[in-house]
RNA sequence: GGCCCGUUGGUCAAGCGGUUAAGACACCGGCCUCUCACGCCGGUAACACCAGUUCGAUUCUGGUACGGGUCACCA
């Protein structure tokens, strides 16, 4: 085990935090948590054309929802541009990086000859004189580090295992934009070393052009961190064909999620099981404080995982389900008072509601057939189970109605005792004359409780309304 | 296209040379129940392919296929 360990998580501020970036934050996270390190937020905003207002808002406001808590930072790239400006001299003067010239039309040129991929590395032969002459004429230039043209760069990623790339597939990347600005290839590398990173943890994306960060290392004669390099999170579309989890997959945004009604906790316990799995237990239920706790890195998976809603759902609705009827019910109540009238026993139709959602947002659709009138299929009342039929159900109907118009009380109990006794006396099973009236009542099949709870929530003058209307639809059309 | 990575049921996954190849979601069936849901019980379903190593390969090696990633003055 090591001591000292130190992870970080280097979003750039796009306004969104994508949930495969989550996942990266989380796992960086419980990587140094789980060895008693630390983790550090930094802010890669060296993107100027993509600045996006309030994005750091969202990403520190993201991570503590989601229970993770950094140990410094955040950190903020771009109040740091001296810094790099100072490396980048550096490695000038010590011939790991040169100036260039190029235009862009010459560089586009150079695309369009040379088809994808590459510098030609042209400015790399300027002599000291003509670097002089064109700083002196004020031109624009970039910085770009000086690969290697031969031989191997190989490293060994905690995943992955030895990972070795030709220095040929390395292209003389911009460390220092026109603008002044760094490219991430080169400022994360300095951050990482400044701000004593032992562990990198990222996506998988990065894999290969790591060996272009670990020369960045040796040119400056600095220990290379340990890379960890993660399977990415992929998304099924509607053809069964896979690809990077992206918006065209549904909502994929932490914030996005939470406006659907998932619970942060439900959200954070799936993906961190989204490419690690714990050893020697079977346990799927997790705290982040647990987590924190059993976290390895050898529970890592190697392969990218698809995104699987349903099984987010099914975490939701065991998350609900462990919710307290208050909490529940605190929630739930305010959604229920805007889309019914109040005078509705909204306490009771959120009792029935909590364990039947799986997400918040179900609530409208599960709740529709109580404001709307929905068109009935004379097919609902055709139960195989229960032995109904449309001209059964009519006779049961005919037969209850004047029974609950006469019903003193009108609540659950009273009224399962009501119809109770009808049954009996009628010889009738309680689970058709159920059918029945649940059905009438609510025009749909499935519904959040029973017949006699469905009648409470209504009230007696609604239950009695659309019995009587269900009985002329059953007399005219069965 | 070059390079790199990956491949156990529809999905997430355990497995780390010998197993009846776990478990979870979804799906199907049953029980419970005044419906649905919940809960409980049960079921269908997988080692991509071909060689090699080995007494023995899901597990090791090579190739093929398929999938993914990457080749920016984006991160």
């Amino acid at each position: 085990m090591q001591t000292n360990i130190k992870t970080r998580f280097a979003p750039s501020p796009t306004g969104y935090m994508h949930i495969g970036n989550l996942r990266t934050a989380l796992y960086s996270y419980l990587l140094a948590k789980s060895q008693g390190g630390k983790f550090v937020l930094r802010i890669e905003d060296t993107d100027r054309s993509r600045l996006v207002e309030g994005a750091v808002e969202v990403i520190v406001d993201t991570l503590k929802t989601a229970g993770i808590e950094y140990d410094e930072g955040p950190y903020v790239q771009s109040e740091r541009l001296d810094i790099y400006r100072e490396y980048a001299e550096k490695l000038i003067e010590s011939g790991h990086a040169y100036r260039c010239f190029c235009t862009q039309e010459r560089l586009d040129s150079l695309k369009d000859e040379k088809g994808i991929g590459g510098y030609d590395g042209f400015c790399r032969s300027l002599t000291p004189e003509q670097v002089r002459e064109n700083l002196d004429k004020k031109l624009p230039y970039v910085i770009r580090q000086k690969m290697p043209d031969k031989g191997v760069t190989k490293y060994t990623d905690m995943i992955y295992g030895e990972v070795a790339i030709d220095n040929s597939e390395l292209n003389d990347q911009i460390l220092i934009k026109a603008d002044g600005y760094p490219t991430y290839n080169f400022c994360h590398v300095i951050d990482d070393y400044l701000m004593g990173i032992t562990h990198v943890i990222r996506g998988n994306e990065y894999l290969v052009s790591t060996p272009k960060y670990c020369l960045l290392y040796d040119a400056f004669g600095w220990d290379r961190p340990v890379y960890v390099h993660l399977p990415l999170l992929m998304g099924k579309d509607g053809d069964g064909n896979v690809s990077k989890l992206s918006k065209r997959h549904g909502a994929v945004s932490f914030q996005d999620l939470l406006a659907e009604g998932y619970l942060p906790e439900a959200v954070v316990n799936y993906i961190a099981l989204l490419g690690w799995c714990p050893k020697d237990t079977n346990q799927e239920f997790f705290t982040i404080k647990e987590l924190e706790k059993l976290f390895s890195m050898d529970g890592i998976s190697k392969s990218p995982a698809v995104f699987d809603y349903e099984k987010l759902r099914w975490f939701n609705s065991e998350y609900i389900k462990k919710m307290s009827d208050e909490e529940f019910d605190n929630r739930t109540i305010p959604v229920l008072e805007k889309l019914l009238s109040s005078d509705m026993n909204l306490k009771r139709l959120s009792g029935l509601l909590h364990t039947r959602i799986s997400a918040f947002s179900d609530i409208e659709d599960s709740v529709k057939f109580i404001t709307e009138l929905q068109p009935v299929d004379m097919s609902f009342y055709t139960n195989k189970k229960n032995k109904t039929t449309p001209e059964i159900c009519r006779d049961i109907l005919a037969d209850c109605l004047p029974i609950l118009e006469q019903a003193e009380k009108w609540d659950n109990d009273s009224l399962f005792a009501v119809l109770k006794e009808y049954c009996a006396n009628s010889g009738r099973k309680a689970g058709a004359v159920m059918w029945a009236v649940r059905v009438a009542v609510a025009r749909q099949t499935v519904t959040p409780g029973g017949a006699t709870e469905l009648m409470d929530i209504f009230g007696r003058e609604k239950s009695i309304e659309r019995i009587k209307l269900a009985l002329s639809e059953l007399s005219e059309n069965a």
